[in-house]
RNA sequence: GCGCCCGUAGCUCAGCAGGAUAGAGCAUCGGAUUCCUAAUCCGGGGGUCACAGGUUCGAAUCCUGUCGGGCGCACCA
């Protein structure tokens, strides 16, 4: 046990270990039961640092297991770790923390680790074997993306980078709702400006198309190709033509505006080819051998009147059985897919390929995560293996701007589209606040505020610390001096502190993938940015702890060391969020 | 009426698997600029973690209820 620290080891890693093989030793002496679950058994920095550097909750949360009290145990487990490299000492503290100091060549052993990793340092196994499918954006392909769309867009591909990063393979995925009615509007409303392109005058759009500009080059592209052959012809003719052609057109649109922000999904998955190739009706044929769809009747909807309510018999799924409060058609009584029906087979097909579903929704899809969960249940309990499938709910973002709501009707066609956003406020300044908020809290997104170029604005204020230090480096060569590690003893007591929070970047990778929550890695940034801040801002009051100072190479070096590789750091959280790590501001 | 989310400093929000004395920014007050980027930093004041119960060695965190705000409640998507 306790092997000393590789190159490549992270200090959280190594102590996990290390107190994990303690705990194992405890076990052949009978102390703790064999087998003692350790999940709950935790390595983390002290909440005060003058309790040391690290600090265990094990003989707490173990101590049950062991039919002794948390003090007790603590002493047993610290008879293990007193003499383990790299510790100082170990004490007891509380109600059972086990406290660690541990010697100051630990940091160095990080600040190598952190270099030998580079863009890995990081990285975590926890994922190892397992594959996510993350779904998201998944807008309807009607038209440009809007702002409405661009947070669980940012959400999502975030998700999916951090837990590809934690080690997960991970499929992201948009399903494209082109089998609906909405579709049909829309081809009806391309069909106008086809019309349009031909010479015909179109007048006003009538209400209920879509109204958009966009379609414009959609219908003149039409026109070319086809003439007047469809201008008079009875929709059933050119219904179908029209809607593959419109709605492989809005998804080039979405396509591009998605790359705007940086998001690039493995797999499009169509409703309408999903129908197509029979997955609904296989879904209710294996759903009605399970019993979990049944012809029954749909109760009136409560607390809302419905003025022509009529009972109809519709197949049902028993939702109900997995916690939904009502039963749900999966077809309507024309027969056709209702949009549920479509979604639980298209559920089933992505568990084909993936260990494990999450969906990041708009919170005003808050009602039917009951109903699609329950369809998920049902298939990990008709599979006889469980299926972990998460819902991320994106709460609404408000656009101000200077503080005042930005007015939009998708009515009159004046939504503020995401390549606008974009092109005017930049596509870090986009990704980095929508993950300075938790997902299920409601933001305000003020236009005035988020390019404003102050420490008020943490996208600025994490990007200039990656700056200050790229700056540093380039000041540092132009004087023939480059990072260098012989020196790292040298390093003082605040250059430690600094490196002691650079390493707790693994733990935070970790904890927000287990989490599901990207935004701590935002938040976390800017806390290391922060901490570079004063670290530097040290130098303005005292000039002997600049980082540069050339009567001292070898120090200098050191200090290099350190700053770049607190960079580095701050590249690879970055680069979990999409966001730039810019050289210079 | 029902379901989901939220309620933490004057404002905007964090709070990491139930852990030690609840944190940051803004605002406010007082300081640092012959400087490697002051686009930054240092310090002061500011809290009944909405409220009431419960679970336990320990609750901002978990459970129940109440109040307040948001979203949703069609065979729509």
């Amino acid at each position: 046990m306790a092997r000393p620290m590789s190159e490549t080891q992270t200090l959280y890693a190594a102590f996990a270990a290390r107190i994990g093989a303690a705990l194992a030793a405890l076990e052949e002496e009978a102390v703790l039961p064999a087998g003692t679950p350790r999940d709950a058994v935790s390595v983390e920095p002290p909440r005060d640092p003058s309790h040391g550097d690290l600090a265990t909750n094990a003989a707490m949360v173990l101590a049950k297991a062991a039919g002794t009290n948390p003090r007790a145990l603590a002493e047993r487990i610290v008879e293990k770790l007193a003499g383990a490299p790299l510790v100082e000492s170990a004490a007891i503290a509380g109600p059972g923390f086990i406290n660690l100091r541990l010697v100051p060549a630990t940091w160095l052993a990080e600040l190598r680790a952190i270099a030998a990793l580079g863009p890995d340092y990081g990285r975590s196994p926890i994922g190892a074997g397992r594959t996510v499918n993350v779904e998201y954006v998944s807008a309807n392909p009607t038209g440009p993306m809007h702002m409405g769309h661009c947070r669980g867009a940012v959400v999502g591909d975030a998700l999916a980078a951090l837990l590809e990063f934690a080690g997960h393979r991970v499929i992201r995925e948009y399903y494209v709702n082109d089998a609906g009615g909405q579709v049909d509007v829309l081809a009806e409303s391309a069909y106008l400006r086809y019309a349009e392109a031909l010479g015909t005058d179109i007048g006003e759009i009538p209400p209920g198309l879509y109204p958009g500009e966009y379609l414009v080059p959609i219908g003149q592209a039409l026109a070319a190709e086809y003439g007047d052959r469809y201008l008079d012809a009875p929709a059933d003719e050119w219904r179908p033509l029209f809607r593959k052609r419109t709605v492989a057109a809005m998804m080039e649109l979405i396509k591009a505006d998605l790359a705007l922000l940086g998001i690039h999904h493995d797999v499009f998955s169509s409703e309408a080819e999903l129908q197509a190739a029979g997955k609904p009706a296989h879904a209710e044929a294996w759903l009605r051998e399970h019993g979990l769809v049944y012809d029954g009747h749909l109760e009136a909807p409560k607390g809302k009147e419905v003025e022509d309510w009529e009972p109809v018999e519709l197949p049902l799924f028993r939702s109900t059985r997995f916690g939904d409060d009502q039963d749900r058609p999966i077809r309507k009584s024309d027969g056709s897919w209702t949009y549920f029906g479509a979604d639980l087979a298209y559920h089933m097909q992505k568990a084909e390929s993936a260990d494990e579903l999450i969906d990041v929704w708009g919170a005003d899809h808050a009602g039917t995560v009951k109903r699609i969960k329950a369809a998920v249940a049902a298939l990990s309990e008709g599979q006889g293996r469980t299926i972990p499938f998460d819902v991320k709910l994106v709460q609404m973002v408000q656009l101000l701007r200077g503080g005042e709501p930005v007015k939009m009707s998708k009515r009159a066609g004046t939504f503020v589209t995401l390549a606008d956003v974009v092109r005017e406020v930049g596509k870090d300044v986009v990704r980095f606040t929508m993950l300075t908020r938790k997902p299920e809290a409601q933001m305000d997104f003020d236009f005035a505020k988020v390019v404003e170029a102050s420490k008020d604005n943490p996208v600025f204020y994490v990007q200039y610390a990656h700056a200050r230090i790229s700056s540093t480096l380039r000041k540092a060569a132009a004087e023939g001096i480059a990072p260098a590690d012989e020196a790292l003893d040298r390093l003082g007591a605040e250059e430690l502190a600094l490196v002691a929070l650079a390493a707790q970047f693994p733990r935070e990778v970790e904890a927000a993938a287990r989490a599901r929550e990207p935004h701590r890695i935002a938040f976390y940034l800017y806390d290391l940015a922060a901490a570079f801040h004063a670290f530097w801002n040290m130098g303005n009051d005292d000039p002997a702890k600049r980082i540069i100072l050339t009567q001292d190479a070898q120090l200098t070096a050191a200090r290099l060391f350190l700053a770049a590789r607190i960079g580095q750091v701050i590249r690879n959280g970055l680069a979990i969020l999409g966001v730039e790590a810019v050289e210079e501001l």
